[in-house]
RNA sequence: GGGCGAUUAGCUCAGCGGUAGAGCGCCUGCCUUACAAGCAGGAUGUCCCUGGUUCGAACCCUGGAUCGCCCA
């Protein structure tokens, strides 16, 4: 075994034998309690980014954790089609290529997609396998999958059978960038700095009274003045009362609209006078609607203005605007421009401003959804870790708005509707009826029956949004409608969703909800959600912000297994996000290499534990007769069961973060740092044919391969490749055996011992304070000086006696003395160094030149602490309520350390004065 | 405007009623044959401010400040 740990080679190799084995390919059929994960989905296009790495090291921490428990565990992978992202790609190649899409057609369009996807769209997945993911790649899924698409249609369908999808006209987000209409959700609030614009709104002739010619109007968008079918104020409004249902003139256009009265204007914003614009802005939509008011559009899908906007059709929104701007200052109505900030709705994926546009769409009415959902969630369903998400959750249940689910793109699951377009003259109109069925087939027998032989239909041309289709991952990649599927009868529900808080909308809650209607479950027990990552200024990391890190490049520096201990270690407080410190110019990151330091230091204590172990091969037993043990064994199997139990609880209530360090913890400091030094004599007797020093050797050894390899199962769900790599130096097993499938440590509870773990901790002090005696008296490391214990506790006296050995090679003891004060020699403590640790007296009996004021200033550090301790302790006491009221153990532990302190000081007081 | 979270050592964060912790960094000494990606020793804090509850508050409650996120 090399000195360092190289992870490269070791990480390919077992990524490819696990894939080669069909390691976590597990049948439905077995006894084993199920556990099942499916994974979020990463968009197709996309490729690796810290996030994908930190849900993945999240994930398959508890897969492999819950393996390890014998559970028959599924974690199965995926990917989605991402309508638009893949559309967006596609078009771009076309205009590179300059080929119009419209003449390309929709078949050799999808032809296109589908080879693009092949090519390319399995990057993300080839990228997640190199992070060590433990998912069963036979059951791999896309979204657009025949069997994920059946889902999809069966789903349309039922939705429709019970009035859950509706289609019609209603102002919608469109996205002049992909030419299509997008969800509420995938609209985001911008703050842009922009302008108010107040003008005139001429009167008719009519209206007109001597004071009053117009009203003054303010709109951050004067272009859709000239789709404004009112002017609307609020009724109490004392300025305009009189005016109300007078006739106003729209500029340039000269259409009639009535000034409306409407509690929803608010009358502190601008003049108290809102034009109306019904067909391009929600709030106007619905004041339109509560007064009948017309609703014209003015412009066309791809932005431009269109014929209803007389002189300036033709021309792009923003060139409009700037137009209208101009016309109205020329005209002399134009009375002020004010800079305003103010939110203006862009589109996720196209990034422009959205344009909300009258259009004929398919909705789903989630209201019926969500209540039944919310009636789970009374019951506690799904589970959420941390609990403050669930509100979250909630809060989106409830007040939902209808879900807009067509899109006008190709790639993506075409909306499973025929339009019977012989009933409208060959034309698909709002009024055009319609069947959804399965197939064309089907569809076109149900039409004649409904409307003779002679139909013609026509399928929609829109497909359905991509979350439509993620919405049913959790079972229609379990194979789903098919209710009988044995994987569907094994794993569903699910019993973990794992995932950053950014999507609970977008995507626990539409899972949450099909389920329901579907399946009549939620469909996974518990959601863990954990927060997202962010860079070292403590911003989001994203593309768009330019300050994403990538994974790919700390794995080839650091190894998958340090990356993903690093961003589970950090993850402690549950859902709190992570700030990953990276050096952007040699592109590290300490924490990473910490985490990597960490590999190297179990690859060593491996490599100790190999080079000790001797005549020792892989398959011999490690059982031990307990009465052989010694204190340092019994202790660090104490530690080794304690572990156990508290790694084990940490992984099962999602506490990874704690898991990790207490892990870390114990492998450095307990077993590396004491108990192999603490046995490292043992393991080299110097006297060969010493049958007890024999025995005693081989008990170390069987403990240090029991305790390491007990760790190294602990580790795995952490660290699989090095543990898996570690595992098999140690026990030979056979290449195709593997850790990953072995069963998690029997927890001793025998070996559990709070008392010696105490007693213990006596001694790793009192050899701290002989060392750092020695440093005062600036010993050189291989120098070796008597060492003298005084206590007048018998049971510390035993306990120290019984590890006498083991002190005296970590203190380099020349001699090792254990005295009750009573037998002190009073000649020997006065020429020595000297330290107390509680009410042991250690000293240090060294001749020649010792720097006393350095010994002078440390034990005068240890007085004063003790006195400032006594005072604090005292004060505690002396209050009567403290005695009073406090919990009697409080008390007496109180008690005990004015005791302690008390001594401490009186043995420091007198060192002190053997020094003068 | 409504909601959520954060504020603890130089940095990144644990702790969530009983006298402040870890990792990294820092200082000192060591190539002590598992590991210098290491070992040993050491220093470091008005636990954001403000009241209050309590025998006792970093922790619970009032109010506030700063930073961040989500929704409108």
């Amino acid at each position: 075994m090399p000195k360092n740990y190289d992870p490269a080679g070791t990480e390919n190799h077992w990524q490819q034998a696990w894939e080669a084995n069909a390691a976590f390919h597990p049948q439905a059929n077995q006894t084993a309690e199920p556990f099942c994960v499916v994974i979020p989905p990463p968009n197709v296009t996309g490729s690796l980014h810290m996030g994908h790495a930190f849900n993945t090291a999240l994930i398959d921490t508890i897969i492999r954790f819950q393996r390890l428990q014998g559970k028959n565990v599924l974690c199965l992978p995926g990917t989605d089609h991402a309508s638009i992202a893949v559309q967006t790609i596609l078009e771009k190649q076309l205009q590179k290529e300059k080929i119009d899409q419209i003449q390309l057609g929709r078949e050799n369009f999808l032809k296109r997609a589908w080879k693009w996807k092949e090519e390319s769209g399995g990057n993300i997945v080839r990228q997640l396998r190199r992070l060590g993911y433990s998912v069963d790649w036979e059951r791999e899924r896309f979204t657009l999958d025949a069997g994920l698409s059946k889902a999809v249609r069966e789903a349309f369908i039922r939705l429709h059978e019970q009035g859950l999808i509706y289609r019609g006209e209603y102002l919608v987000n469109w996205c002049p960038a992909s030419g299509s209409a997008v969800s509420d959700l995938e609209v985001e609030m911008k703050e842009v700095d922009g302008f108010l614009w107040h003008f005139r709104y001429p009167f008719k002739k009519e209206s007109e009274s001597e004071r009053t010619t117009h009203l003054e109007v303010a709109t951050t968008r004067p272009e859709t003045l000239l789709g404004d079918t009112a002017v609307a104020v609020n009724p109490s409004d004392e300025r305009y009362k009189h005016l109300i249902g007078k006739t106003l003139i729209v500029p340039f256009l000269n259409r009639e609209i009535p000034l409306i009265a409407d509690d929803h204007v608010d009358k502190e914003f601008g003049t108290g006078c809102v034009k109306v614009t019904p067909a391009h802005d929600a709030n106007d939509f619905a004041i339109g609607q509560r007064h009948n008011l017309p609703q014209i559009t003015i412009m066309k899908k791809d932005g431009s203005m269109n014929k209803n906007t007389g002189q300036f059709e033709g021309l792009d929104r923003f060139e409009a605007r700037q137009a209208v701007i101009k016309a109205l200052d020329d005209a002399g109505l134009l009375i002020d421009v004010k800079p305003h900030r103010h939110n203006v709705p862009y589109s996720d994926r196209g990034k422009v401003p959205v344009e909300p546009l009258l259009s004929t769409q398919w909705f789903v009415r989630m209201e019926p959804l969500a209540s039944k959902t919310r009636d789970h969630l009374k019951n506690g369903e799904p589970n959420f870790v941390p609990k403050r998400w669930e509100k979250v959750y909630q809060d989106w249940l409830t007040d939902i708005r209808d879900w807009c689910i067509s899109r006008q793109l190709w790639w993506g699951h075409q909306i499973p509707a025929w339009f019977v377009i012989s009933e409208t003259q060959g034309r698909i109109t709002n009024s055009t009826p319609y069947i959804v069925a399965h197939s064309e087939n089907e569809a076109l027998q149900k039409a004649k029956k409904q409307f003779g032989q002679s139909v013609e239909l026509q399928q929609d041309e829109d497909v359905l949004d991509t979350w439509f289709s993620s919405g049913l991952w959790p079972f229609s990649t379990l194979g789903w409608p098919d209710e009988k599927n044995k994987d569907l009868c094994c794993w569903f529900p699910t019993s973990t969703l794992i995932t950053g808080f950014d999507i609970i909308f977008f995507w626990v809650a539409r899972m949450t909800m099909l389920s329901v209607i579907f399946t009549g479950k939620i469909p996974f027990k518990d959601v863990y959600i954990h927060g997202l990552v962010r860079d070292e200024q403590n911003k989001k990391m994203s593309k768009s912000a330019g300050n994403g890190i990538d994974p790919l490049l700390l794995i080839k520096r650091y190894g998958a297994d340090a990356l993903r201990f690093a961003l589970v270690r950090e993850v402690a407080g549950a859902g709190q996000d992570i700030r990953l410190d990276y050096d952007r110019k040699k592109d590290t990151s300490i924490t990473i290499e910490a985490s990597r330091n960490f590999a190297n230091k179990l690859w060593n204590a491996t490599r100790f534990v190999l080079l000790n172990k001797l005549e020792f091969n892989g398959q011999q037993d490690l059982e031990f007769d307990p009465e052989d043990l010694q204190l340092a064994d019994r202790w660090i199997l104490s530690r080794l069961a304690r572990a156990n139990q508290e790694a084990t609880k940490r992984y099962q209530t999602y506490n990874l973060g704690e898991a990790a360090k207490g892990l870390y913890e114990f492998t450095w400091n307990d077993f590396c740092d004491w108990y192999l030094e603490l046995i490292k004599k043992r393991l080299n007797p110097k006297e060969t044919s010493n049958k007890q020093a024999l025995k005693d050797q081989k008990i170390a050894q069987k403990v240090m391969i029991k305790v390491l390899c007990e760790l190294l199962t602990m580790l795995n769900p952490l660290m699989p490749h090095l543990t898996e790599e570690l595992w098999h130096s140690i026990t030979k097993a056979p290449e195709n055996d593997f850790l990953s499938l072995k069963l998690w440590p029997e927890l001793n509870t025998n070996a559990l011992n709070k008392e010696l773990e105490e007693s213990f901790e006596n001694i790793t002090e009192a050899i701290r304070v002989v060392r750092n005696l020695r440093a005062v008296a600036e010993l050189k490391p291989t120098q070796t000086a008597p060492v003298i214990f005084v206590t007048p506790q018998k049971h510390l006296a035993t306990i120290m006696k019984e590890a006498e050995s083991e002190i005296s090679s970590l203190t380099r003891a020349s001699k090792l003395e254990i005295l009750d004060p009573k037998e002190l020699n009073k000649k020997q403590s006065k020429k020595s160094l000297a330290g107390v640790s509680k009410d042991l007296e250690i000293l240090l009996p060294v001749d020649g030149l010792v720097d006393l004021s350095a010994l002078e200033i440390r034990l005068k550090r240890d007085l004063s602490k003790a006195e400032k301790n006594i005072e604090n302790l005292t004060s505690r006491l002396n209050n009567p309520n403290f005695s009073k009221k406090a919990p009697a153990t409080v008390v007496s532990e109180c008690k005990a350390k004015l005791l302690d302190a008390e001594t401490q000081a009186e043995l420091a007081k007198k060192r002190l004065s053997d020094l003068t």
